[in-house]
RNA sequence: GGGAGCUUAGCUCAGCUGGUUCAGAGCACCUGCCUUACAAGCAGGGGGUCAAUGGUUCGAAUCCAUUAGUUCCCA
């Protein structure tokens, strides 16, 4: 059989993934093994697929994977998102595209547009997954509108509602007059950006004197209803009582003292605009003002304002400031920096605006959940983020959970015209009844009802995910829900911690009672070089599918797992999947070389090989170890990285340099069994990183006895492993390496046999004489107790090894090696000298600790004494 | 303004409750090799006063304090 010695990825990748699919490998049914759980975090149905979700859904599959190896129910829920604005935004522009406004079509005739848009786009991502080797139970796909969920979301609300805790209010909200909805908190982003300082006089009411203030936003002057000033400020003591008059309108407000204001700032005088700024709003309510909105919902000034009628805000501003300068009130202008806060989804410059919307309360709600995460029994990994998670809920305000929207979850609360009255239920028969009741009247009609036209954010939906996707909001008590829920490992960035993962945990608790998972794995973002976030405007961001194509996807994974330990940012280089693309050529190269051996039955197995196969058993052993605790402690770029080493250093470069045979000789059966023994073990533990690779040689490396696909095959049985035969073969690693950098400096072929004199001691075992014949090509070691002459030495510990030379010995060469190593050795002794000459240390410091100082001690002393006899006899 | 974190080799990071050879890994770098599994490779090698200062201790990259730089979260 011709194989390449370039290993193709692209041949291979969609075959077995098919393969997988078609077995229902990644189909799960509830049964009697324990369960292992993780859902998705539902991408969005706008979205293609980023560096993001490759990192995200990489780590996932790699838990999953490894899970059902080792034996569990495994299941990985998919799903999607429906994202309110965003989708909206994004149906909104393609009507307009195509000539259509919004606002000359009905909602349900726009709904039709939002599902066939969402027909159309909203899978790609999750059918990018399957590009990466994601191993979803594809059955059970979700999405956040569907039948189940949307009926869960409404459930829940009407079930809050009437727990008193849903509430209706006038608030100031985040206003995103580009959107047209509110947004919450957690959507605005504030960045620095440079703007002006005003400075505007208003004339003090009966008098000819001024007060001036400073603003960023003169455009709202029109919306002042008074001017505070700092109780304790000497300047403005005397105006106490007395009333202003506001620029442009001429209203007169009064003159109002609070400690709010910063004296040092700007004159020390603040203008107060209670619908447009939440302090001016606190300090509106504290001090009973009016409030005049003068701004309508996208942004353009309403009638209230008087002046710039219908123009946009920031038009409005730079007339506004015209018209101050006119009349003489602009006193300055300065530059200044300050925090705007803009929409997360349209990057429009967020208004607070005074509106009625819904609130979900979170004082009690949150109370389990913060139980929860700071008894451990759900863990944050890494654990720092423990600390933000409960400054976060420790200070939580109330949610607000309406969206002025009409893709999305419309909000079950129907308002009885001709009352002031409303209802809430989770059907429109329901709210007929309810309604009926509410205000006495039999014969009230559905036609008298009116739906809330607003939809739920979109969070509230997805904060109930772990549950809906089992169905465990309307049918507690089905089978799946109980088997499947909790979860187990929830992987997500940092970034929704709180948006999603806290209120996961609210709502887990308020509807099961129980955590939703167990762990949540917090990951970094994929930054580029210079550490900016990846983004589609700066072009930063390479295509997913790209780099699949280009490094395979089991080299993309490894890329991006190697440099992603918990919590840190990965800086995202061309390099990273380059290496996990050599990597997997590693392995079918290696495979190539297995493959190509002839065994042969009647060929005894030489020494050198049956030494090699039992020290690789047991530093397989040893790793797996390491890797099993890795798992445990979600260090998964560790664990990835003992792999790694596992196969290339250890199999690859020494194993399989040791029982390889001579050129087109046959190979003795016992060796090649065992060498196909050891590598299927290598392939069960790599599968989980790299799927595919690892199925393509399974399938090759298997037989009767194995399973079917490495996808199910077990993953390895950590057993006991010899400790000192490791240890005694990184000596045996060390003499080789000390052979071939005498063969290096002294440029001595390969090809040229060698002899070895080893002196002899009392520690060195010699356990591996025949590997450092074979790997060293020696004709013999000999054991001596004679230092030869004319030889070139070295040491491992305490042992001396020499190789005799001849005339190609360089004296002062040698004397120069020597001394310097002699060197070395004095100066460490001294420093160990330093701290058992100290009395304290002797008698403070535990017993293993001196000791281990007394053997550090011993052994340099030995050496130094070697070191001084070697000299001495070069000398001579 | 409040809070949290970070600062260890050129880069990205390990280093658990202070004490295994005056600090490890991967990548990058340097030197020599196209040695029929792999140049997407092999063999060998160099490189860090652990941000600074002070303290606790017999002993500090590790604990404490201050300073500087930096990132993030909240307002």
């Amino acid at each position: 059989m011709e194989i390449s010695a370039k290993y193709d990825a692209s041949k291979i990748e969609e075959k077995w993934y098919k393969y997988w699919i078609e077995k229902n490998y990644f189909g799960s049914e509830p049964d009697d093994r324990e369960p292992y759980v993780n859902v998705i975090p539902p991408p969005n149905v706008t979205g293609v697929l980023h560096m993001g979700h490759m990192l995200n859904n990489t780590i996932q599959d790699v838990l999953v994977r490894r899970a059902r190896q080792l034996g569990k129910n495994a299941v990985w829920i998919p799903g999607t998102d429906h994202a309110s604005i965003a989708t909206e935004a994004k149906v909104v522009a393609k009507l307009k595209a195509e000539g259509i406004d919004k606002s000359t079509l009905t909602r349900e005739e726009f709904l039709k547009h939002a599902w066939e848009w969402k027909e159309k786009h909203g899978g790609i991502i999750l059918e990018q997954l399957k590009k990466l080797g994601a191993s979803c139970d594809w059955s059970r796909t979700c999405f956040t509108m569907d039948e189940i969920r949307s009926k869960s979301v409404i459930r829940v609300f009407v079930d809050l509602y009437n727990k008193g805790l849903i509430y209706r209010g006038v608030r100031m909200v985040n206003w995103d007059p580009e959107a047209k909805t509110a947004v919450s908190d957690e959507e605005v982003i504030y960045v620095e950006e440079v703007s002006k300082l005003y400075y505007v006089k208003y004339r003090i009411e009966g008098e000819d004197g001024f007060l001036t203030i400073a603003t960023t936003r003169p455009e709202t002057i029109l919306g002042d209803t008074a001017v505070c000033v700092n109780p304790n400020d000497d300047r403005y003591t005397h105006l106490k009582g007395k009333r202003v008059i506001v620029p442009m309108v001429n209203r007169t407000v009064p003159i109002i003292f609070d400690e709010y204001v910063d004296i040092e700032f700007g004159t020390g005088c603040l203008k107060i605009t209670p619908a447009h700024d939440i302090n001016d709003y606190e300090i509106g309510i504290k001090h009973n003002l009016p409030s005049i909105d003068i701004l309508n919902d996208d942004g353009t000034l309403s009638e209230q304002a008087q002046l710039f009628v219908g123009v946009d805000r920031f038009e409005a501003r730079k007339l506004a400031v015209e018209e101050l300068q006119k009349s003489g009130y602009l006193l300055k202008i300065e530059d200044y920096t300050n925090k705007v806060g803009r929409s997360e989804r349209t990057n429009a410059v967020i208004e607070p605006k005074l509106s009625m919307q819904w609130f979900l309360k979170m004082e009690n709600l949150v109370k389990p959940a913060i139980e929860a995460v700071n008894n451990g029994e759900i863990e944050i990994i890494p654990t720092k983020f423990k600390n933000v998670y409960r400054h976060w809920m420790e200070n939580v305000k109330d949610w607000c959970i309406s969206r002025q929207l009409w893709w999305g979850h419309r909000i079950p609360a129907y308002y009885i015209q001709g009352t002031n009255e409303f209802v809430v239920a989770e059907t429109d028969e329901e709210a007929l009844s309810l309604a009926r009741q509410k205000i006495n009247n039999p014969n009230l009609s559905f036609s008298d009802l009116h739906q809330d036209d607003d939809v739920l954010d979109t969070w509230f939906s997805s904060w109930l995910w772990p549950i809906s996707v089992f169905d465990g909001i309307l049918n507690p008590d089905n089978t799946e829900f109980k088997y499947y829920y909790p979860t187990n490992d929830l992987v997500t960035a940092p970034e929704i911690l709180f948006f999603w993962v806290a209120r996961m945990i609210i709502a887990g608790y308020e509807y099961t009672g129980e955590k939703p998972f167990s762990n949540v794995y917090l990951h970094g973002i994929v930054r580029d070089k210079l550490r900016r976030k990846m983004s589609k405007s700066l072009g930063n961001s390479p295509d997913p599918l790209d780099l699949i194509a280009k490094y395979g996807a089991d080299g993309v994974r490894v890329g991006m797992l190697l440099c992603a330990p918990a919590g840190n940012d990965l800086l995202y280089d061309d390099s990273l999947p380059e290496q996990g693309r050599n990597f997997a050529n590693k392995i079918w190269n290696a495979f190539r070389l297995v493959k190509s051996w002839n065994p042969d039955s009647t060929i005894a197995a030489p020494e050198h090989s049956i030494l090699a196969a039992e020290w690789m058993q047991n530093k397989i052993y040893e790793a797996l170890s390491q890797i099993n605790n890795h798992f445990y402690n979600f260090r998964i770029s560790d664990a990835l990285m003992s792999v790694y080493k596992l196969f290339w250093d250890d199999f690859a470069s020494w194993y399989l340099e040791i029982v390889k045979p001579e050129y087109q000789k046959p190979i003795d059966l016992t060796t090649y069994q065992k060498t196909i023994e050891l590598f299927k073990e290598l392939i069960l533990i790599i599968h989980p990183f790299m799927p595919f690779i690892s199925e393509e040689i399974w399938q090759h490396l298997k037989d009767e006895k194995d399973r079917d696909s490495v996808v199910i095959a077990s993953w390895p049985e950590l057993k006991p492993f010899d400790e000192k035969l490791i240890s005694d073969f990184e000596d045996c690693k060390h003499i080789v390496a000390g052979i071939r950098t005498i063969r290096q400096e002294k440029n001595i072929p390969n090809k040229e046999k060698l002899s070895l004199k080893i002196i002899i001691n009392d520690v060195y075992s010699g356990r591996f004489n025949p590997i450092i014949i074979k790997l060293g090509n020696l004709e013999s070691i000999e054991l001596t107790n004679e230092k030869p002459d004319l030889a070139s030495s070295f040491l491992v510990k305490t042992t001396e090894l020499f190789i005799p030379l001849g005339n190609m010995i360089n004296k002062d060469e040698e004397l120069k090696k020597l001394e310097n190593e002699l060197e070395y050795q004095k100066g460490f002794l001294r420093s160990v000298m330093s701290k058992l000459s100290n009395e304290k240390f002797v008698n403070n410091a535990p017993k293993n600790v001196v000791d281990n100082e007394l053997k550090k001690k011993n052994d340099a002393e030995e050496k130094i004494k070697i070191l001084e006899e070697q000299i001495d006899k070069l000398r001579k």
